[in-house]
DNA sequence: ATAAATGCAAAGGGTTTGCACAATT
DNA sequence: AATTGTGCAAACCCTTTGCATTTAT
């Protein structure tokens, strides 16, 4: 992303914030601003590191009350910890998308597809029908090796086998 | 589902597992045979108590271990912790299906739908182009609100704006 | 026999909470 | 001015860890 269309996604999201009357502090512009211009999926730590110039009495609550009411107000999603780390991850969900997730390493790779939105639409609609929920959002996430660890792995194999 | 199934997938998963040189002990066959009972979506304690009476020493280390095992083996899947509970839940994973999370009671409701079977199809594939990942699973949330937080909101906010 | 699983209790660490103070509208 | 947000630090509690003992194969 660039820094134009960064900027532009930022200020796009405070209008929507405040239409909301959600008051617009420093704080919060400034993690938005971090989860926009960062996919890594951080958790709270990195994000608190990530920004801790910017804000040197940053409290590490303000950072998980942020999340949450981003997460409230469909902007971030929560991922799950994954396996040598306990700590949840966060994500701007600007543009829809999935999450493929290793099991070897914990590594959280982000999959734009097209038809995701389909998919969305489609499990959206069987969901309302055989549960009668209100649906607000759907989250996708994909468990398996990533390409590195494959190669780490299949290495591995080949040697211990010799 | 019947008695006579529920015996028959235990007896089904223990073959499988024995087939993977996995142990069983007493523990591991109760904790599964109570995940094949019971779809509430329990989460560590809940199964702790609901076998209590079976395994008196039973220990809450040991329901994490199993869990894992489980889940390794693509026979348990965990599930995000809802907002009211700091705990993750699990379920007995025999027939693909996902689940839907009321963003205000934090109940979770398992969604069967034969259309399943092909999204996670295509998921598979999608990731597998665009990512390089050898997919193992793939989990779905659907979030919203459940039809009896719709109709206990509604209330509220009638009475409210009387 | 022996490699693996269990139980126990303590430690760990991510997350939440309560309140005084500060800041947004 | 009034409501809301922030910072701080302690408390919470789910989960993990280490090791001696027991157990499945």
């Amino acid at each position: 992303m660039t820094e134009e269309s960064a900027a532009h996604t930022l200020a796009a999201v405070i209008t929507k914030l405040k239409s909301r009357n959600i008051r617009i502090t420093p704080q919060r512009e400034v993690i938005l601003n971090y989860l926009i211009t960062h996919h890594n999926h951080p958790d709270v730590e990195t994000i608190y590191q990530g920004i801790a110039d910017q804000l040197p009495n940053l409290s590490v609550a303000t950072v998980y009350n942020t999340l949450k009411l981003f997460i409230d107000n469909d902007i971030v999603i929560e991922l799950p910890s994954t396996d040598k780390d306990g700590s949840l991850h966060y994500d701007f969900f600007g543009v829809p998308h999935f999450h493929s997730i290793c099991e070897n390493c914990g590594k959280i790779t982000d999959v734009f597809a097209d038809e995701y939105a389909s998919i969305s639409k489609q499990v959206t609609q069987l969901t309302n029908q055989q549960t009668g929920y209100l649906v607000t959002s759907s989250h996708l996430e994909v468990y398996g090796l990533c390409p590195e660890c494959q190669q780490k792995l299949n290495s591995e194999n080949l040697a211990t086998t010799n």
